[in-house]
RNA sequence: GCCUGGGUGGUGGAAUCGGUAUACACGAGGGACUUAAAAUCCCUUGAGAUUUAUCUCGUGCGGGUUCAAGUCCCGCCCCAGGCACCA
């Protein structure tokens, strides 16, 4: 052994220091982003800079990726390891409001101390490509992003309850609502009415939930995802109401039009106008304008004028033949919900189609019916507004061809539409007097949706949520209203304070006055109001079957309601069904024509059943919203947009118009504003600011004022990924070349408390723009790695507690390399780990000893005889890292460790080197700075960083030799060194010949053994 | 209540396919070096028997499958995180 004074000592300070000032001025961790040759993009999710600095958490997750990162590099792949803040936001806005400083100075102040903090850790970060998000070079693009989806439609503004805290005074979006409270500070969430931007990730929602099959996700963090997106097929069902007046009070406005050489007089219009009358709608049919050659201005004009007199809206219209040719016209102009098309003429133009009727119809007719009918119709605008569509058609229409009906066909759905057997155009002529089916689409009919619509026999009862809108509608039938009216206003204030306190006892009341009609068995069931109904959710109303769903169970117990059994389990319990509810399949019964079928079977044929009779269809419901965006703070990007007045009533819009901001004139600039404290009464600080609200329209140039909502910072980070690799560009938010080199994500690692809301809004981001084709993929993550919570023993780290460890002060006692290796070696890093103080200085004990270890080998001994402890601990260690087993990884490292130490004399020269090669490269990803210390002590020319990853030779880590462990009856008697390519026959005699194995062999008889090739071998007696 | 993890020594935690349970550490005990202490090094360390060769029991609890179960199946209990009257 050398002199111990010659060895240097472990001055870890100095070392780092050292390397890490070497790599900057190298710029080793700067790869290409144009030449790279093999791509790797290793991406952590950035922190948002908090007062307190780094939190040890922080740290254990990023240093946690950069040992990723720093093994792909040794792969041999260029790796690009960015890291950025994230501090636009109401946290860092609250924290500066608290200590009574501007949110600027504080953010800087954050900014120096983060970078300064995560430079000392030691990660391979790419500093020349920080991206932070409050920076008006970021948010500029952020402010773009909005606008691509406001012109696509996806980004819209409405009025709506929103989750309002009246601490951080601004609006959350759902997913910001932790049990009624404020994810960022606790304060209980109220309810408020409000007009917000929103992001309609319900588009998406299908897509986002089907690309979980194959992105290569850990199960937990898809499962997660597909929770909260919620999707349940079921079907939506119409229950007919009725009251005790026989007569409903809805107050629908219906416009029926006629067709061509007809009259409102004849036909079915006058039944069906008496039929609707009676059912309490406004019911107006007008005579058109030269009916015997219409003109098809004319007869437009002319119902325009008449929608205008009779001041209608929202109305819903029956349009004979021509009549529904203007229907569907008017119906793309006024947005129309609710349509019947009686026998349409289609709006083809072509010859082949008006070739059919010569012969039939004079030339001037011809001319007449060529001219009307040559119009373009944007279908998809008509259905987007409408909620109900109906063709009603005659069998032997000779008008509707099969052209028609081919261009019907193709732009509605099979459900749309009824056929009427033997009737033909539906008209006078052929004595269509009454149209039953009309009778159904007007009635007064309460919509449930349901995913047991197996059940539906079983339906005793209906509930409507407290803010349905049927209630108010039927005030005046409601014969208890003054009862109903109090328990609704009870129910919607319960909503809005302290639910928590609520038993979990439902409460409700029965609407006496109104019934509803099963559809499948005509029977009379009440109807309740229960705030176990929701009302966002469905229908806001459900149909009660108590018997096999839970809730509705305890419901009908407690107001002693109808429990009708029809689905048997299919092992019977031996309790009855007013004991237990039943919600499992089985085999459905008292249900006519559904019993003895499967309850998935039941389903079918149901819903067959109720589409074929217009009373309800296949639905598909999800429990995810849109996404609400904005807020009402100062610190974040302002939303760009611009409302023009002008605008707004030269094209007959209620009140101004939203403009997008030209993309040369963003970013719009945060301004600097002394008071930016919101003022809590719904808008945010930037309204009191004159000059930033007070513009000109960039359409006509009129006076306008600028949107004064921020947006959520989760749109910052949707995003930012996708902005690294481009930083340089300041033309392009996502430069093509660079996002299909880098992109998607090759790794992403980050908090598992980030796996529904933050990973969902970047995959929906990312589809938005893969459909914008800015980028060409689809999802943005190849893997994602959630990693687990750091404790401090036993609990979690919270400043109340006074358990929280500073990263600074570790880093300070024991340098980065140690705290780094702690970290890893605490546990599994997807479940996180347990910071004990001992445990850490059990690591810097064992990292000087390495230190010793690596000098004080010398390399004069005769040499040792296996070394298959080298390549299997090459093998071992990649093996680990690449499955992120970080702390197994740092376990081998210390057998490896234990076993140069117990050699260490005997090695020779040779073997001298390859081990300490070995020391230095495996321990690198972990352990940078010490690592790169022993490697350029070798004589090395270049970073260990820029090295490879040692490869290990296969052969010489099988061992001749194996232990061979022999078990009687399971349990172990003996162990033997056999050689490794044994024969079993070889194998089964020996080990029946140890001492051992004899005495315990004596008086038995063996009946069997069993032989796993180099493992054991198990005698039966 | 539902979903997802997890329950292994005094502690943090290992253990591909069912095949030697407790790797690697921390802590504790004993010893060496030292005037002494720290540091370092060596030994012991799941529990209980014991003739110190060895035996029995042991991975939250109760069953089962198997030559063999921490691992698979059935039924429970507990802890952590998420969702929570979503029809």
């Amino acid at each position: 052994m050398p002199d111990q004074k010659q060895i240097p000592e472990y001055n870890f300070k100095k070392i780092e220091k050292k390397w890490r000032e070497k790599w900057e001025v190298d710029k080793l961790y700067q790869p290409s982003l144009d030449k790279a040759q093999k791509p790797f993009y290793n991406l952590m999710m950035f922190p948002y800079p908090s007062a307190e600095g780094l939190h040890v958490g922080n740290m254990y997750a990023f240093t946690g990726a950069d040992v990723y990162g720093r093994f792909k590099k040794m792969q041999g792949y260029d790796v690009f390891e960015p890291i950025g803040l994230d501090g636009f936001g109401i946290h860092s806005e609250n924290y500066a409001m608290k200590i009574g400083e501007h949110i600027k100075n504080v953010s800087k102040r954050s900014e120096e101390n983060f970078y300064r903090q995560l430079h000392q850790m030691g990660n391979m970060h790419d500093w020349s490509r920080t991206v932070e998000t409050y920076k008006p070079e970021y948010y500029k693009w952020t402010q773009w992003l909005f606008l691509q989806l406001f012109n696509k439609g996806l980004a819209y503004q409405k009025e709506a309850k929103v989750n309002w805290c009246p601490s951080c005074k601004t609006v959350l979006s759902d997913e910001q609502v932790i049990q009624g409270q404020c994810e960022r500070c606790d304060s209980q969430v109220e309810k408020k009415e409000l007009k917000q931007w929103f992001f309609k990730i319900t588009d998406y929602a299908e897509r986002l939930l089907k690309n979980l099959d194959w992105i290569d996700w850990s199960e937990d963090v898809k499962t997660n995802q597909r929770n909260w997106i919620g999707k349940s097929e079921g079907a939506t069902i119409k229950f007919p109401i009725s009251n005790n007046q026989h007569s409903t009070k809805s107050k629908e406005d219906v416009l029926i039009l006629h067709g061509w050489e007809d009259t409102a007089n004849l036909g079915f219009i006058p039944e069906t106008k008496k039929h609707l009358e009676k059912l309490g709608h406004r019911v107006l049919a007008f005579e058109a304008p030269n009916a015997d050659a219409p003109v098809f201005e004319e007869w437009f004009e002319f119902i325009e004028a008449k929608i205008k007199e009779n001041k209608l809206k929202d109305f819903s219209i029956i349009g004979h033949s021509m009549g529904g040719h203007l229907a569907l016209k008017l119906a793309e102009k006024y947005q129309l919900k609710k349509l019947v098309l009686m026998a349409p003429v289609g709006f083809s133009s072509s010859a082949k189609y008006f070739g059919q009727f010569q012969g039939e119809i004079s030339p001037e007719g011809l001319e007449v019916f060529k001219k009307f009918q040559d119009r373009k119709l944007d279908v998809q605008k008509v259905k987007s507004n409408a909620s109900s569509i109906q063709f009603v058609l005659g069998e032997k229409d000779p008008w509707i061809t099969a052209e028609i009906r081919n261009f019907y066909r193709k732009n509605f759905s099979e459900s749309d539409f009824q056929v009427l057997k033997n009737k033909g155009h539906l008209s006078e002529d052929e004595g269509v007097k009454k149209v039953p089916e009309l009778e159904a689409l007007f009635g007064t009919a309460l919509e449930v949706f349901t995913t047991r619509p197996d059940t539906l026999f079983g339906a005793t009862y209906m509930v409507l949520a407290p803010e349905h809108k049927l209630i108010e509608q039927h005030k005046k039938e409601i014969e208890n209203w003054a009862e109903v009216e109090k328990y609704v206003k009870q129910a919607k204030r319960k909503s809005e304070q302290e639910r928590k306190e609520e038993e979990k006892e439902k409460t409700g009341i029965e609407i006496k006055g109104l019934k509803a009609i099963n559809p499948v068995n005509q029977e009379k069931i009440p109807i309740w109001i229960a705030d176990y109904v929701l009302a966002g959710y469905g229908t806001g109303a459900i149909m009660a079957v108590p018997a096999h769903d839970k809730r509705d169970w305890e419901f009908a117990k407690k107001y002693s309601l109808e429990i009708t059994k029809v689905v048997k389990e299919i092992v019977e319990k031996s309790k009855s069904i007013k004991e237990e509810c039943f919600s499992g399949k089985g085999a459905v019964i008292n249900s006519e024509f559904l019993n003895g079928l499967k309850t998935d079977e039941a389903k079918q044929k149901i819903i067959e059943w109720l589409e074929g009779k217009k009373l309800g269809k296949k639905a598909i419901d999800y429990k995810l919203r849109d996404w609400c965006v904005s807020r009402q703070r100062y610190w974040g990007p302002p939303i760009p947009i611009i409302y023009c007045e002008k605008c707004g009533q030269r094209e007959g819009l209620q009140g101004a118009k939203p403009i997008s901001v030209p993309e040369k004139d963003l970013p719009v600039e945060l301004p600097e504003m002394e008071d930016f404290l919101p003022e809590g009464k719904g808008k945010g600080p930037l309204a009191k600011n004159e000059e930033f609200v007070n513009t000109i329209c960039p359409d006509c140039g009129a006076p306008a004022k600028r949107e004064t909502d921020v947006s959520d910072p989760f749109v910052d980070s949707a995003w930012y990924f996708l902005r690294y690799p481009s930083t340089d560009f300041d033309n392009e938010a996502i430069n093509k070349e660079r996002s299909k080199k880098w992109l998607p994500v090759d790794s992403y690692i980050g908090g598992r408390e980030h796996t529904v809301l933050h990973l969902l809004y970047s995959r929906f981001i990312t589809m938005v723009l893969n459909d914008l084709k800015y980028i060409e993929f689809e999802e943005p993550y190849k893997r994602f790695f959630g990693h687990g919570l750091i404790t401090k023993d036993g609990a979690k780290m919270s400043k109340s507690k006074g358990n929280v460890i500073n990263p600074d002060e570790m880093l300070e006692k024991y340098g980065a390399d140690t705290v780094r290796l702690y970290l890893r070696f605490l546990g599994d890093f997807s479940q996180g780990g347990d910071w004990q103080d001992n445990g850490a200085d059990g690591m810097a004990r064992f990292v000087n000893k390495l230190w010793y270890t690596f000098f004080e080998l010398s390399g004069v001994g005769k040499g040792v005889k296996k070394t298959q402890m080298v390549d299997k601990t090459i093998k071992v260690i990649g093996e680990d890292i690449e499955k992120l087993s970080f702390n197994t990884a740092v376990a081998r490292y210390m057998e490896f460790v234990n076993w140069v130490r117990e050699n260490a004399a005997d090695f020779n020269q040779e073997q001298v080197q390859k081990i300490k090669e070995t020391l230095a490269i495996t321990i690198a990803p972990m352990a940078p700075h010490i690592a790169e210390e022993f490697w350029f002590s070798l004589k090395k020319k270049k970073s260990i960083f820029a090295e490879k990853w040692s490869t290990y030779n296969k052969d010489n880590i099988q061992e001749d030799q194996f232990e061979l462990v022999i078990q009687i009856n399971g349990k172990v008697r003996d162990r033997i060194e056999v050689s490794r390519d044994i024969a079993e026959e070889e194998a089964q005699k020996i080990s029946q010949e140890t001492e051992k194995i004899k005495k315990h062999l004596e008086g038995q008889t063996v009946r069997k053994i069993i032989y796993i090739r180099e493992k054991l071998i198990n005698i039966v007696v």
